[in-house]
DNA sequence: AAGTGGTCTAGACCACTAT
DNA sequence: TAGTGGTCTAGACCACTTT
């Protein structure tokens, strides 16, 4: 009866606690996903319809719906309408890195110095001024970096910044290029977007020197390219460092995932 | 009166069309963005209450909650209970590199050849033993092979998997070690969960070689271990490519993005 | 025709934050 | 205390797929 298939499931929880902390359409979606771990559904498997959710659980046919819904934006099931829910195949392709370890380095106030090499003006060549979409010649800023870790040099900036004369050097400095707001996200609302490009490369002899790295050694190029509120881009620039420094890690498929911690449930 | 701020804003929609294909949530969700976009909102902004778009946009409280929990799950807005919705700060960290590029490269039947380099049974060392989680000694499969895309070598992967018994080698073959099944999520549905590392290396020279590729080059790591429904690791294995060949790219910041193509939108 | 997922309503109550 | 987001209900109607 409160069972969700035949007779024989074995479910960590047939009723929803209204009285405990998660909603209770977490707490469906964490019994399906229970259940889809343990392997009571494999891939491809289609789960009980929703009137039947409603009916087991006891919950509005809104509550049901929402655990469905959450499952499908983990990728862990996808729905097919009219013709049911069913566990996803697991595929590689899905899988993302995220940058947020990347984050952490900046958070640390304790270990992270920012030495700033050069910063000079400099009239921008055509390479330059394709990507900051300004005349070629016209002046920009370029700036090299060096970010040590406890001491230890870990990235490697360089980048070139629009010279705006609505935007003071000064002030420029502190917001576009501090990297530190840029990752922790505090700060910089100059900022509307970014791109992004993540690749490989053979150092050079002047990017291993100051990584204390000898040649030849492989590193991580991170590139980006800001655009402010108009759309126009502000800064484009690069950092690089050495491979153990850059390790990108991440899981796909079915996984258990802590609760509460996640997207929406709160 | 059908407009949100005061009386100048310049708004796209006012209305919500409910004839149109879209939902009336994704309409909701998207005159917000328009007007984030537009600047209308910058970040750190409050949005407004919730009641007062119940009362602008004529839907009802359900309605606009689903909009504004669309929003807050593309990292739009953020949401405080009891205290608004508002525009999030933009941050570097949050940005995903997605493996999507790579799956079509395996989808692409018309160029992509995998070529079996060897395949013997080998006793695992102290090393693969840990990582396979079965006892030195014990004997696994290895597995090399090389992909060419165009006639070009693309990918060399190497790999361990595990000997057994009750998995056949010929079944093991098809779908353990099938990568176009593993990119693209059809078959091997042996495959619960994996782990994956991403980092950047110096080639060996071997591994140059076989990439038609000459030393001192760099090049990407993709390293993998797949588990199985009973959580006990299957394979683990490498892919090597030139740079190149891999490179991520993504976006972060508020970006337009074409609705009617995310996520629970459709 | 029956069953499925998808949307939407118009309220209710709650927990939290600001004042 | 008033306002905010967060959850939940018990239905309704729709579009779609399967039989």
């Amino acid at each position: 009866m409160s069972e969700l298939k035949g007779g024989r499931a074995a479910e960590r929880k047939s009723y929803v606690d209204r009285a405990a902390g998660p909603p209770v359409y977490a707490q469906v979606a964490e019994c399906l996903h229970q259940q889809i771990l343990a392997g009571a559904y494999r891939p491809g498997d289609r789960l009980p319809s929703e009137a039947m959710l409603v009916a087991s659980f006891k919950v509005s046919p809104m509550t049901v719906r929402r655990a469905v819904n959450l499952l499908a934006s983990q990728g862990i099931v996808t729905t097919a309408r009219g013709s049911g829910t069913f566990v996803k195949e697991v595929e590689l392709g899905t899988a993302a890195f995220y940058l947020q370890d990347l984050t952490q380095l900046f958070s640390h106030e304790a270990g992270t110095l920012i030495k700033v090499l050069e910063a000079r003006f400099c009239p921008a060549d055509e390479r330059v001024a394709r990507k900051l979409a300004i005349r070629p010649g016209e002046r920009a800023i370029y700036i090299r970096r060096l970010l040590l870790v406890r001491g230890e040099p870990a990235f490697y900036h360089r980048g070139y910044l629009v010279n705006d004369p609505h935007r003071p050097v000064i002030e420029a400095e502190l917001e576009v290029t501090d990297l530190k707001g840029l990752f922790q996200g505090s700060g910089s609302s100059l900022i509307k977007h970014g791109d992004l490009y993540l690749e490989s490369t053979l150092l050079s002899e002047d990017e291993a020197r100051l990584l204390n790295l000898t040649t030849p050694a492989a590193g991580m190029v991170l590139e980006h390219i800001l655009y402010d509120f108009k759309n126009a881009p502000v800064s484009w620039g690069w950092f690089v460092c050495p491979s153990r420094r850059l390790r990108l890690q991440t899981r796909f498929g079915i996984e258990k995932s802590e609760w509460m911690r996640d997207e929406r449930v709160r």
